[in-house]
DNA sequence: TTATAGAGTGAACGAACGTTCACTGTCAAG
DNA sequence: CTTGACAGTGAACGTTCGTTCACTCTATAA
């Protein structure tokens, strides 16, 4: 049997096996991979689970059952613009990741918050525009950052001047601001998401 | 007792299996609750969980096992930027969701690319940005795709002219691309996502 | 033709699973 | 003081789990 089509038929396995998970929230068990597989011995089921944990395409946990890590990212990344598509030859060759793991450090800390007004706009964020927020970190200088600044809620760039600190939009229609009384950070900007359709 | 201290307790609770879902990437077993939560009784985890899938919090498939749903979800949604952060008081009351879900319609069919070039940053992608490109959806007029035109692969708005498709960049210095003879839509931007720390 | 490795079958095992039942405190309302 | 609701205990249950063993079938290699 030439490798290419023994190659098919195990990745339209792990298709199967990942299809379950997006639809039903968590992994199979073997007897479910047997059913869906057409397998009529969990057995046949459990040589080839350790055949993929052996190619790192699954894991499990200490007491054997499967768990969600690589395949269960939904989006494959590639590489530039400019490269275009890979042939589906070698689209198993990419690496697979969750935008929850690329854009979150620490889910309990992180806001999603919706842009108004376009005092960002010349740094990319645009009204309508989704924020990740994070709250608890010491903002660097350059970062953006949610701020309240005498009663108003704003995102700006944080500069910092000697002692006093700065707080400058990306939109040359504005002034930068400088706090009078009370300057508060809820939180630095650690990623921007904009959806399209 | 006080409404607010019970509700508290249970908060508490519920932050340690969303915990261990995050650490684990599965959800605990009732025994694992149990321990996590100093529990001796599977039973007192039993009327928990009951308790908890009344509340919406959690979930079960029909085996009874607890599956990954809303809790799974990292991130928690607020309003704008203007209306600023909640206090924690109210801080339950506010949605929590995926970036995975709400970016990605059909997870199979998207890609991650790394945009280089300034094309489109008049549109708010600059370079380094990442987008999402979904796969084999009819790219509308005004939408923004990733073409083969030529022979080199760029991203553009698309505008249908009549007959004709016409690359429109987001940046003035650059001209529209009228396709010569061969004109590829690898996919349409969905989403764009930018990183900042 | 014979040997060999790979993939699947089918039955069995102990462990872990969710569930149920009867019971024990504890605290607030009557 | 009594009662009832609530949270948790501890043991038992039937089921499902992952795992193991012995075996069959088939296709390739010697």
């Amino acid at each position: 049997m030439p490798v290419s089509e023994k190659s098919d038929a195990l990745r339209e396995r792990i298709r199967t096996i990942a299809a379950f998970y997006h639809r039903k929230g968590r992994m199979p068990s073997f007897s479910e991979i047997a059913e869906m597989t057409g397998m009529r011995s969990k057995n046949a089921v459990y040589k080839l689970v350790n055949r993929l944990e052996r190619m790192k395409v699954l894991e499990r946990d200490e007491k054997g059952r499967l768990i969600a890590s690589s395949i269960a990212a939904p989006v494959k990344l590639l590489g530039t613009v400019e490269a275009g598509f890979p042939s589906p030859a070698e689209e198993e060759l990419v690496d697979t990741l969750s935008l929850d793991d690329l854009l979150i450090n620490n889910p309990d800390a992180t806001f999603l918050l919706k842009v108004s007004g376009d005092s960002m706009s010349e740094a990319g964020i645009l009204p309508g525009d989704m924020v990740l927020v994070e709250r608890g970190v010491e903002p660097k200088n350059g970062d953006i950052v949610i701020a309240e600044v005498d009663g108003e809620w704003t995102m700006k760039y944080i500069k910092k001047r000697g002692e006093g600190v700065v707080l400058v939009p990306a939109n040359s229609r504005y002034q930068p601001i400088r706090p009078k009384k009370e300057l508060t950070i809820a939180g630095v900007v650690t990623a921007v998401v904009r959806k399209y359709r």
